[in-house]
DNA sequence: CCTATTTCGGTATTTGAGCACCAGAATAAA
DNA sequence: TTTATTCTGGTGCTCAAATACCGAAATAGG
């Protein structure tokens, strides 16, 4: 039982609370709101956050009242940016056996795979968080 | 560090696996050649090997001399047929938190993931173990 | 038969990602 | 200044997938 595409639960969540940040924008939005919102865990969601923190996707305050705002527009923030975040770097897939060293001149794999992994990786720069409508 | 598309060592070591062992048809390839050739475990290479002979894509022969073949024509082996030995059943990827709960109404994936690991789908079944040539 | 070879299949181990916990630091409000 | 709230970041646990191990079964060849 397998995902063709990898996303974890966590690039998930990422995506998901800032779809929830930029929609209550300009208000500042907290982990434990968020934990309600998306049903999940508050100490996952405020790890994945950290990141998002650290990366100056957005900002956070402590404190009574504290809470993250987005740092940029929704516009500018795509599921390429978050993905990369959190799963810190995408790789284009390519034959995986190349490290290892591929037995075939010409591998089965040709440049399949790397083409259909760039065009997922484009596809995943036009999905924004400003995408989202409610 | 993370890559786009789940491929598995183990279903790129059947797939080339097969490939090895459709090159060398109609003799019989058995796993220690295989290791060899792909610098892999020969326990590794032994398990995934057994998995394919069940699903029925290969034969096995026992005892000296014995080992792998093909049990249909290559052109008719796509590595959707092999992934889906390897990773057991694909799932075509929607938005992940639809199980425990989409906040939203509309949800930001759209059903763009849906149709892209749709469209990973297709592409893998073009790919076919006849495709190797060297 | 007997032996060497090879797959079979159950089980054990490893590893890494996902997730949880908790004490600490910052800060808003009273 | 005190308290309650919220993020921070280090560490520790958990669990499943990936991988390894090993005795058993099959069989080809002499």
């Amino acid at each position: 039982m397998s995902h063709l595409i990898n996303i974890s639960e966590a690039a998930s969540l990422a995506l998901h609370g800032l779809a929830i940040v930029a929609q209550n924008s300009p208000n500042k939005v907290n982990v434990k709101y968020l934990a309600e919102k998306l049903d999940a865990s508050e100490a996952h969601l405020a790890k994945i956050f950290q990141r998002l923190n650290k990366s100056g996707i957005i900002r956070s305050f402590r404190g009574p009242k504290g809470g993250f705002v987005l740092n940029k527009p929704a516009k500018e923030i795509s599921f390429l940016d978050i993905y990369e975040i959190v799963e810190s770097k995408i790789i284009l897939n390519d034959c995986p056996l190349h490290k290892t060293g591929c037995p075939f001149e010409n591998c089965i794999f040709g440049n399949a795979l790397k083409n259909i992994s760039k065009n997922l990786y484009e596809s995943f720069k036009y999905i924004k968080l400003s995408n989202f409508n409610e």
